[in-house]
DNA sequence: GTGGGCCCTTGATCTGCATCAAGGGCCCCT
DNA sequence: AGGGGCCCTTGATGCAGATCAAGGGCCCAC
């Protein structure tokens, strides 16, 4: 059963408030692309299609270096969205995107989007949320990346994902895609983990589970301000 | 003989476009703010003040991190603007800002700044203008950072400054900044700058001064495809 | 049920860059 | 002209995390 068009947007925060008449200018331009497991959606450098909003599925964003190494930028689920900004500042596309699961998305052409953009006062106002939202989160991800060490970014990983009420977080499909995001190897990860089990910060509940024991400890770790390991 | 508002935000390309009644708008809010050289113009995690250009000078925005590390996100000189994404945002600041030499900005209080884009939809579009650049620009120092060596990095970043007519680039004030930036400490980055200059790819003409010879070459070891230096 | 992949884990080793340490150049201030 | 900072450079050493290597669990196809 698959979603329609107007549920997709009406699902994205950005596209939700906008109302009637540019909404339906939305719906004219939207269509619906789908993406097996696996595939790749699009590639660095190639022109930017569209504006693309996932309905279902998941999709990974990431950069690739020589000899093969990857970074993953960010996950993408339901509700979110990507390629916007190079969408709408109208340059090539700065990473890659490939379909995690089965994903199905809206992907509203750049051309016409622009034109809707420049129309639309309120649908601008939103997509500059959408922007600050990318900036702020490279801006952490950058600190991260750059002045924590291997059990800092980890540690804080695990206290700034939603955790439900029993302070359980989950992992990503693939630890190595998660791995990759703080910039470390798989085998890194995992050793880092182990550490945060054994001096008993947090539990593993199943291989893709984690609950957080001790929230204040963690957040020392994070600031690296816990005696080392 | 200090500037006046309006040539600063004349000469900054987000402004210079926006229209007689709103930009009077812009400059009734607007107001002039000096920092002496190697002042702190704010910190991480303060609100916001608002937006900021700069007239004359030249600022820092850098991150910090536990023990003292720093990591420089971006230099900003006349025309440029800073910290308008946490402005319109509504988020605390995500870095700190630093005079490098004494200097001149126009700050555009936040809220009505927000007010005056709420109302403006010119000021509007160049103000996402303005965050595709940042976010372009943060992917790519991430990737960067992420996914290339030390010599890469340092290559790319020569390659990426723009040279004069003789392949002339100029390197910031202080190299201890540029590293920095480039997540190198000041040693590593003056060892790498001599194995270029070593292989002949590059010549220090002066301490702040470095000509490209190849720029091919030089772009295979940004590239990572050149044999180990 | 069983075989083969993929993924994660754990151990052993290697290495790029940081850190520590020392010296030299340049500029400004007196 | 002399002296004291600051900055850059260069050398020696150390370490966090990558890489290499091996084993084990889980899931799906047959």
């Amino acid at each position: 059963m698959p979603l329609n068009v107007a549920e997709i947007l009406h699902s994205c925060r950005f596209f939700a408030e906008v109302q009637d008449q540019a909404f339906h200018r939305l719906l004219r331009i939207a269509r619906i692309v789908k993406f097996d497991k696996g595939t790749r959606i699009f590639c660095e450098n190639q022109e930017c299609p569209g504006v693309y909003v996932v309905g279902s599925g998941l999709v990974r964003v990431f950069k690739t270096g020589g000899s093969g190494k990857e970074h993953t930028l960010h996950m993408v689920g339901p509700g979110d969205t990507f390629a916007e900004v190079a969408a709408i500042g109208g340059f090539r596309l700065p990473a890659n995107a490939e379909a995690v699961s089965d994903t199905e998305c809206v992907l509203l052409p750049r051309d016409l989007f622009r034109q809707a953009l420049e129309e639309d006062h309120q649908l601008c106002l939103q997509m500059i949320t959408s922007f600050s939202y990318w900036v702020q989160h490279l801006v952490g991800l950058m600190g991260d990346v750059v002045l924590r060490d291997a059990v800092g970014r980890v540690a804080r990983y695990l206290l700034n994902g939603e955790a439900d009420e029993n302070d359980t977080i989950e992992l990503p499909s693939l630890k190595r895609h998660l791995a990759s995001h703080l910039n470390l190897t798989s085998e890194t990860f995992s050793r880092t983990l182990r550490k945060l089990v054994d001096v008993g910060v947090i539990e593993e509940l199943d291989g893709s589970h984690v609950r957080v024991i001790t929230r204040e400890k963690l957040r020392l770790i994070a600031e690296g301000l816990s005696p080392k390991l």
